[in-house]
DNA sequence: CCGTATAGTGAAAGTCATTTTCAAAATGAG
DNA sequence: CTCATTTTGAAAATGACTTTCACTATACGG
Protein backbone atom coordinates (compact mmCIF):
# COMPACT_ATOMS: atom_id res chain seq x y z
CA UNK A 1 0.00 0.00 0.00
CA UNK A 2 2.77 2.58 0.65
CA UNK A 3 4.75 1.28 -1.84
CA UNK A 4 2.22 1.54 -3.86
CA UNK A 5 1.69 4.96 -2.92
CA UNK A 6 5.21 6.00 -3.91
CA UNK A 7 4.95 4.81 -7.18
CA UNK A 8 2.06 6.45 -7.58
CA UNK A 9 3.54 10.01 -6.92
CA UNK A 10 6.95 8.99 -8.57
CA UNK A 11 4.51 7.95 -11.68
CA UNK A 12 3.05 11.25 -11.28
CA UNK A 13 6.59 13.36 -10.84
CA UNK A 14 7.85 11.95 -14.16
CA UNK A 15 4.81 12.10 -15.80
CA UNK A 16 4.52 16.16 -15.41
CA UNK A 17 8.23 16.20 -15.25
CA UNK A 18 9.02 17.73 -11.92
CA UNK A 19 12.30 16.21 -10.35
CA UNK A 20 12.61 13.98 -7.59
CA UNK A 21 14.28 15.74 -4.67
CA UNK A 22 15.76 14.39 -1.28
CA UNK A 23 13.21 16.62 0.22
CA UNK A 24 10.40 15.12 -1.60
CA UNK A 25 11.21 12.15 -0.67
CA UNK A 26 11.58 12.94 3.15
CA UNK A 27 8.12 14.56 3.12
CA UNK A 28 6.60 11.98 1.29
CA UNK A 29 8.02 9.24 3.34
CA UNK A 30 7.17 10.80 6.68
CA UNK A 31 3.62 11.17 5.63
CA UNK A 32 3.40 8.00 5.24
CA UNK A 33 4.06 6.77 7.74
CA UNK A 34 2.15 9.39 10.22
CA UNK A 35 -0.99 9.62 11.50
CA UNK A 36 -3.72 10.59 9.33
CA UNK A 37 -5.37 13.79 9.24
CA UNK A 38 -1.78 15.77 9.75
CA UNK A 39 -1.67 19.30 9.43
CA UNK A 40 1.37 21.04 7.97
CA UNK A 41 2.54 22.24 10.80
CA UNK A 42 2.36 18.92 12.80
CA UNK A 43 3.76 17.06 9.81
CA UNK A 44 6.73 20.06 9.26
CA UNK A 45 7.02 19.83 13.44
CA UNK A 46 7.58 16.44 12.97
CA UNK A 47 10.19 16.81 9.90
CA UNK A 48 12.47 19.14 11.74
CA UNK A 49 13.63 16.17 13.87
CA UNK A 50 14.77 14.18 11.29
CA UNK A 51 15.59 16.21 8.42
CA UNK A 52 16.55 19.78 9.48
CA UNK A 53 16.72 22.42 6.77
CA UNK A 54 13.53 21.55 5.35
CA UNK A 55 11.22 24.91 5.03
CA UNK A 56 7.97 25.13 5.66
CA UNK A 57 7.35 26.58 1.81
CA UNK A 58 8.89 23.26 0.33
CA UNK A 59 6.44 21.26 3.17
CA UNK A 60 3.17 23.03 1.70
CA UNK A 61 4.04 22.71 -1.81
CA UNK A 62 4.95 19.15 -1.36
CA UNK A 63 1.47 18.50 0.36
CA UNK A 64 -0.68 19.77 -2.70
CA UNK A 65 1.66 17.88 -5.19
CA UNK A 66 0.60 15.25 -3.16
CA UNK A 67 -3.21 16.11 -3.72
CA UNK A 68 -2.89 16.89 -7.17
CA UNK A 69 -1.08 13.04 -7.25
CA UNK A 70 -4.13 11.48 -5.51
CA UNK A 71 -2.40 10.13 -2.96
CA UNK A 72 -4.04 12.69 -0.14
CA UNK A 73 -6.52 14.79 0.24
CA UNK A 74 -7.24 18.48 1.84
CA UNK A 75 -9.48 18.38 4.55
CA UNK A 76 -10.94 21.10 6.68
CA UNK A 77 -12.45 21.25 9.77
CA UNK A 78 -12.98 24.44 11.07
CA UNK A 79 -10.11 24.80 13.28
CA UNK A 80 -8.79 27.18 10.64
CA UNK A 81 -5.80 24.04 9.51
CA UNK A 82 -5.90 22.50 6.41
CA UNK A 83 -5.48 18.84 7.26
CA UNK A 84 -4.11 16.04 4.65
CA UNK A 85 -4.87 12.14 4.93
CA UNK A 86 -4.11 9.59 3.02
CA UNK A 87 -6.37 8.11 0.40
CA UNK A 88 -6.98 4.63 -0.20
CA UNK A 89 -7.80 3.70 -3.88
CA UNK A 90 -11.99 3.35 -4.13
CA UNK A 91 -12.60 3.73 -0.42
CA UNK A 92 -14.60 6.46 0.64
CA UNK A 93 -15.02 7.70 4.49
CA UNK A 94 -16.35 10.59 6.38
CA UNK A 95 -15.58 11.86 9.33
CA UNK A 96 -16.91 12.54 13.10
CA UNK A 97 -15.04 15.07 14.95
CA UNK A 98 -14.85 15.80 18.89
CA UNK A 99 -15.49 19.49 19.10
CA UNK A 100 -13.95 19.24 22.69
CA UNK A 101 -10.70 17.13 22.24
CA UNK A 102 -10.28 17.79 18.30
CA UNK A 103 -10.13 13.59 17.74
CA UNK A 104 -10.59 12.66 14.18
CA UNK A 105 -12.86 9.45 13.75
CA UNK A 106 -13.47 7.84 10.11
CA UNK A 107 -16.21 5.89 9.08
CA UNK A 108 -17.82 4.16 5.72
CA UNK A 109 -21.76 4.22 4.93
CA UNK A 110 -22.51 2.72 1.84
CA UNK A 111 -26.41 4.57 2.80
CA UNK A 112 -24.82 8.00 2.47
CA UNK A 113 -23.26 7.28 -1.27
CA UNK A 114 -27.27 6.08 -1.67
CA UNK A 115 -28.75 9.08 -0.45
CA UNK A 116 -26.02 11.09 -2.03
CA UNK A 117 -27.16 10.08 -5.78
CA UNK A 118 -30.72 10.17 -4.94
CA UNK A 119 -30.59 13.61 -4.09
CA UNK A 120 -27.94 14.98 -6.62
CA UNK A 121 -30.59 13.36 -9.41
CA UNK A 122 -33.35 15.05 -7.40
CA UNK A 123 -31.56 18.94 -8.18
CA UNK A 124 -30.29 17.75 -11.31
CA UNK A 125 -26.47 18.07 -10.41
CA UNK A 126 -23.41 15.47 -11.41
CA UNK A 127 -22.11 15.05 -8.14
CA UNK A 128 -17.92 14.47 -7.78
CA UNK A 129 -17.62 14.09 -4.05
CA UNK A 130 -19.18 15.20 -1.12
CA UNK A 131 -18.22 15.37 2.29
CA UNK A 132 -19.83 14.25 5.46
CA UNK A 133 -18.94 15.60 8.89
CA UNK A 134 -20.76 14.33 12.18
CA UNK A 135 -19.74 16.71 15.21
CA UNK A 136 -20.39 15.55 18.57
CA UNK A 137 -18.31 14.76 22.03
CA UNK A 138 -15.89 11.48 21.35
CA UNK A 139 -16.54 8.64 24.12
CA UNK A 140 -13.85 10.05 26.25
CA UNK A 141 -15.12 13.67 26.12
CA UNK A 142 -18.11 12.51 27.43
CA UNK A 143 -15.90 11.95 31.07
CA UNK B 1 -39.89 34.45 11.33
CA UNK B 2 -37.80 37.92 10.97
CA UNK B 3 -40.05 39.03 13.79
CA UNK B 4 -38.42 36.19 15.51
CA UNK B 5 -34.99 36.14 14.97
CA UNK B 6 -34.83 39.65 15.75
CA UNK B 7 -36.12 38.75 19.46
CA UNK B 8 -34.24 36.08 19.70
CA UNK B 9 -31.13 38.20 19.23
CA UNK B 10 -32.09 41.13 21.31
CA UNK B 11 -32.99 38.50 24.27
CA UNK B 12 -29.66 37.14 23.82
CA UNK B 13 -28.15 40.42 23.99
CA UNK B 14 -30.16 41.50 27.04
CA UNK B 15 -29.40 38.26 28.27
CA UNK B 16 -25.50 39.14 28.47
CA UNK B 17 -25.27 42.15 29.39
CA UNK B 18 -24.79 43.62 25.91
CA UNK B 19 -25.66 46.81 24.23
CA UNK B 20 -28.26 47.21 21.64
CA UNK B 21 -26.25 49.75 19.06
CA UNK B 22 -27.81 51.04 15.69
CA UNK B 23 -24.93 49.27 14.27
CA UNK B 24 -26.25 45.72 15.39
CA UNK B 25 -29.81 46.47 14.34
CA UNK B 26 -28.81 47.88 10.72
CA UNK B 27 -26.32 44.58 10.34
CA UNK B 28 -29.39 42.42 11.94
CA UNK B 29 -31.81 44.10 9.27
CA UNK B 30 -29.19 43.67 6.12
CA UNK B 31 -28.91 40.00 7.48
CA UNK B 32 -32.41 38.89 7.65
CA UNK B 33 -33.00 40.35 4.24
CA UNK B 34 -30.57 38.86 2.26
CA UNK B 35 -29.88 36.31 0.70
CA UNK B 36 -28.79 32.72 2.52
CA UNK B 37 -25.13 32.03 2.35
CA UNK B 38 -23.83 35.83 2.68
CA UNK B 39 -20.02 35.86 2.86
CA UNK B 40 -19.12 38.71 5.61
CA UNK B 41 -17.45 40.64 2.66
CA UNK B 42 -20.60 40.76 0.60
CA UNK B 43 -22.88 41.60 3.06
CA UNK B 44 -20.12 44.78 4.42
CA UNK B 45 -20.42 45.84 1.11
CA UNK B 46 -24.17 45.34 0.69
CA UNK B 47 -24.32 47.21 3.77
CA UNK B 48 -22.04 50.18 2.77
CA UNK B 49 -24.51 51.60 0.58
CA UNK B 50 -27.69 51.62 3.40
CA UNK B 51 -25.36 52.61 6.50
CA UNK B 52 -21.89 54.09 5.05
CA UNK B 53 -19.49 54.27 8.26
CA UNK B 54 -20.29 50.80 9.75
CA UNK B 55 -17.12 49.07 9.74
CA UNK B 56 -15.58 45.87 8.39
CA UNK B 57 -14.67 44.79 12.02
CA UNK B 58 -17.97 45.13 13.20
CA UNK B 59 -19.46 43.27 10.65
CA UNK B 60 -17.45 40.55 11.96
CA UNK B 61 -18.30 41.11 15.23
CA UNK B 62 -21.71 41.39 14.70
CA UNK B 63 -22.08 38.47 12.49
CA UNK B 64 -20.41 36.06 15.62
CA UNK B 65 -23.06 37.40 17.83
CA UNK B 66 -25.91 36.13 15.44
CA UNK B 67 -24.09 32.68 15.79
CA UNK B 68 -23.50 32.76 19.23
CA UNK B 69 -27.43 33.67 19.42
CA UNK B 70 -28.21 30.67 17.55
CA UNK B 71 -30.07 33.08 14.48
CA UNK B 72 -27.30 32.25 12.24
CA UNK B 73 -24.94 29.93 11.31
CA UNK B 74 -20.86 29.65 9.88
CA UNK B 75 -20.41 27.74 7.12
CA UNK B 76 -17.19 26.99 5.49
CA UNK B 77 -17.08 25.67 1.64
CA UNK B 78 -13.61 25.72 0.48
CA UNK B 79 -13.52 29.15 -1.04
CA UNK B 80 -11.81 30.35 1.93
CA UNK B 81 -14.31 33.17 3.23
CA UNK B 82 -16.38 32.12 5.82
CA UNK B 83 -20.06 32.36 5.06
CA UNK B 84 -23.00 32.82 7.40
CA UNK B 85 -26.63 31.20 6.80
CA UNK B 86 -29.88 32.17 8.29
CA UNK B 87 -30.97 29.42 11.02
CA UNK B 88 -34.37 27.72 11.04
CA UNK B 89 -35.65 27.22 14.07
CA UNK B 90 -36.05 22.88 14.08
CA UNK B 91 -35.13 22.85 10.12
CA UNK B 92 -31.68 21.09 9.63
CA UNK B 93 -30.48 21.23 5.98
CA UNK B 94 -27.37 20.42 3.75
CA UNK B 95 -25.90 21.52 0.45
CA UNK B 96 -25.11 21.13 -2.89
CA UNK B 97 -22.30 23.43 -3.53
CA UNK B 98 -21.61 23.76 -7.72
CA UNK B 99 -17.43 23.47 -7.51
CA UNK B 100 -17.32 25.35 -10.89
CA UNK B 101 -19.40 28.16 -10.40
CA UNK B 102 -20.01 28.15 -6.56
CA UNK B 103 -23.59 27.85 -6.70
CA UNK B 104 -25.11 26.39 -3.33
CA UNK B 105 -28.11 24.14 -3.09
CA UNK B 106 -30.69 23.44 0.30
CA UNK B 107 -31.81 20.19 0.61
CA UNK B 108 -33.10 18.34 3.40
CA UNK B 109 -32.92 14.45 3.91
CA UNK B 110 -34.54 12.66 7.00
CA UNK B 111 -32.35 9.73 5.84
CA UNK B 112 -29.36 11.20 6.78
CA UNK B 113 -30.28 12.22 10.46
CA UNK B 114 -30.91 8.83 11.10
CA UNK B 115 -27.63 7.42 9.45
CA UNK B 116 -25.77 9.77 11.93
CA UNK B 117 -27.42 8.93 15.08
CA UNK B 118 -26.74 5.01 13.75
CA UNK B 119 -23.09 5.75 13.01
CA UNK B 120 -22.96 8.19 16.50
CA UNK B 121 -24.17 4.79 18.49
CA UNK B 122 -21.57 3.09 16.73
CA UNK B 123 -18.43 5.17 17.93
CA UNK B 124 -20.05 6.64 21.10
CA UNK B 125 -19.89 9.90 20.07
CA UNK B 126 -22.80 12.06 21.12
CA UNK B 127 -23.52 14.28 18.16
CA UNK B 128 -24.25 17.78 18.07
CA UNK B 129 -24.62 18.61 14.77
CA UNK B 130 -23.26 17.27 11.40
CA UNK B 131 -23.09 18.95 7.97
CA UNK B 132 -23.01 16.68 4.56
CA UNK B 133 -22.16 18.45 1.31
CA UNK B 134 -22.79 17.03 -1.98
CA UNK B 135 -19.68 18.90 -4.74
CA UNK B 136 -20.60 18.52 -8.68
CA UNK B 137 -22.05 20.67 -11.12
CA UNK B 138 -24.79 22.47 -10.71
CA UNK B 139 -27.65 21.60 -14.29
CA UNK B 140 -26.47 25.57 -16.05
CA UNK B 141 -22.75 24.36 -15.43
CA UNK B 142 -22.93 21.53 -16.92
CA UNK B 143 -23.66 23.31 -20.17
C1' DC C 1 31.15 11.65 -16.26
C1' DC C 2 30.07 16.62 -17.44
C1' DG C 3 27.52 20.74 -18.89
C1' DT C 4 23.50 22.86 -18.91
C1' DA C 5 18.62 23.76 -19.13
C1' DT C 6 15.16 23.49 -16.03
C1' DA C 7 12.97 22.65 -11.78
C1' DG C 8 13.34 22.93 -6.63
C1' DT C 9 14.64 24.98 -2.32
C1' DG C 10 14.79 28.05 1.90
C1' DA C 11 14.30 32.48 3.76
C1' DA C 12 11.92 36.26 3.71
C1' DA C 13 8.42 39.11 1.99
C1' DG C 14 3.71 39.23 0.50
C1' DT C 15 -1.47 37.88 0.63
C1' DC C 16 -5.75 37.63 2.44
C1' DA C 17 -9.29 36.70 5.71
C1' DT C 18 -10.05 37.54 10.17
C1' DT C 19 -8.92 39.51 15.00
C1' DT C 20 -7.20 42.57 18.16
C1' DT C 21 -5.89 47.07 19.94
C1' DC C 22 -6.95 51.52 21.38
C1' DA C 23 -8.80 55.96 21.90
C1' DA C 24 -13.05 58.04 21.24
C1' DA C 25 -18.19 57.51 21.31
C1' DA C 26 -22.48 55.43 22.67
C1' DT C 27 -25.48 52.91 25.90
C1' DG C 28 -28.31 52.29 29.90
C1' DA C 29 -28.78 51.39 34.99
C1' DG C 30 -29.39 54.22 38.77
C1' DC D 1 -28.11 63.44 33.94
C1' DT D 2 -23.91 60.61 35.47
C1' DC D 3 -20.75 57.25 34.98
C1' DA D 4 -19.21 52.54 34.57
C1' DT D 5 -19.26 49.66 30.90
C1' DT D 6 -19.70 48.25 26.29
C1' DT D 7 -19.05 49.45 21.27
C1' DT D 8 -17.09 51.25 17.52
C1' DG D 9 -13.90 52.31 13.50
C1' DA D 10 -9.36 52.64 11.93
C1' DA D 11 -5.34 50.74 11.90
C1' DA D 12 -2.17 47.40 13.36
C1' DA D 13 -1.63 42.56 14.28
C1' DT D 14 -2.29 37.72 13.48
C1' DG D 15 -2.02 33.35 11.34
C1' DA D 16 -2.25 30.34 7.62
C1' DC D 17 -0.73 30.02 3.55
C1' DT D 18 1.78 31.71 -1.18
C1' DT D 19 5.01 33.89 -3.80
C1' DT D 20 9.50 35.83 -4.82
C1' DC D 21 14.19 35.46 -5.59
C1' DA D 22 18.88 34.18 -5.53
C1' DC D 23 20.99 29.96 -5.15
C1' DT D 24 21.15 24.81 -5.59
C1' DA D 25 20.10 20.32 -7.33
C1' DT D 26 18.38 17.14 -10.79
C1' DA D 27 18.42 14.79 -15.08
C1' DC D 28 19.06 14.32 -19.79
C1' DG D 29 22.14 14.89 -24.02
C1' DG D 30 26.31 14.53 -25.14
Amino acid sequence: MERHKKKIFHDFIAERGLKSTRQRDAILEAFLASDRHLSIEELYLHLRGSHPGIGYATVYRTLKLFAESGIAREFQFGDGQTRYEHVAEGEHHDHLVCVRCGAICEFTNDAVEEIQNRIAAAHGFVIQYHKMELYGLCPVCQQ
